[in-house]
DNA sequence: CTTAAATGTAACAAAATTTATTACAATTTA
DNA sequence: TAAATTGTAATAAATTTTGTTACATTTAAG
């Protein structure tokens, strides 16, 4: 029996998480007020989440260049650019920090064919069914999301 | 001794970020030696986890008709059918069961006209990109994959 | 008949990740 | 100066993922 003794040295942060969704809907919030500087409480009201979850939120779609912010009073968030130049790809790039198909696992036995290799053939697959999600996200603009709102 | 029959209930595998690259790594242990019965001991030490997560996995599998398992002394598993005529989107199918894109913000709010309908919009989009990436896996069999193997 | 090796799975424990909360300095307007 | 807000660190709570133990059951072989 190949049994290596176990080592736990995951700590790759997941996608099992609500972290696109609420990108998505700050950017539709924003879209829907283009000229207003929303508040992250008050988008956090809308989601229904807390608000510093929105404001760390906030702060990647901002270093990816999608949001402006100002501080203080009469402070608030804004879409960066016409929402009709925004695909939502660029809010998925923003926000994702696993591949779609999940995660591998860390330690395959490398005195063992398969365990030898499997990461770098799953590496491949996962890669391409992630090019796969952000061409086709790509095509979508924030505009058009957001148009289908009443 | 009590001969309770012994009733397999309860199969709540919960949500597990390695869990597809598992079932690629045992199914294509399996489609690597067609004719023999591995078991999950000497998987589990290929893919370098324990062997109870290989047999939960295992179970998950067999009940998608893509495995065959043997029980007693001699036991294991082998493929279900030819290896040829199994996709890779079989195997997906079978384990996932979160959608690609992540999970929703479970109450966001009814009073606001996008926390209203975001989880409808959200869900078209989820379910357009999971059958996307079923679609894309669909054209892929676990012979072509393991085939990459030396 | 007995023993050994394997599956099947429940129950529980541990580890990792995600989400929420608290606190407060800094910024900005009035 | 006061009020409202961002930005972020630190930490706690909740949830999910992964691992472990235990043991009933099944099967082959001596």
């Amino acid at each position: 029996m190949l049994h290596l003794k176990n080592v736990y040295l995951c700590h790759v942060i997941t996608m099992n998480n609500t972290r696109f969704a609420t990108a998505v809907h700050i950017m539709t919030l924003l879209a829907k007020s283009p000229q207003e500087w929303l508040t992250s409480d008050w988008m956090a009201g809308s989601i229904n989440v807390n608000p510093v979850i929105v404001r760390k939120e906030i702060s990647v779609l901002r270093e990816a260049g999608l949001i402006i912010s100002r501080q203080g009073k009469e402070g608030g968030s804004q879409l960066a650019k016409n929402a009709e130049l925004i695909t939502i790809s660029e809010i998925y790039k923003a926000v994702k920090n696993t591949e779609v198909l999940g995660k591998k696992n860390q330690n395959p036995n490398p005195a063992c064919s398969v365990g030898k290799e499997i990461n770098d053939h799953l590496n491949t697959l996962f890669q391409e069914t992630d090019q796969l999600v952000v061409n086709f996200l790509g095509n979508k603009s924030l505009q058009e999301f957001s148009d289908q709102f009443e």
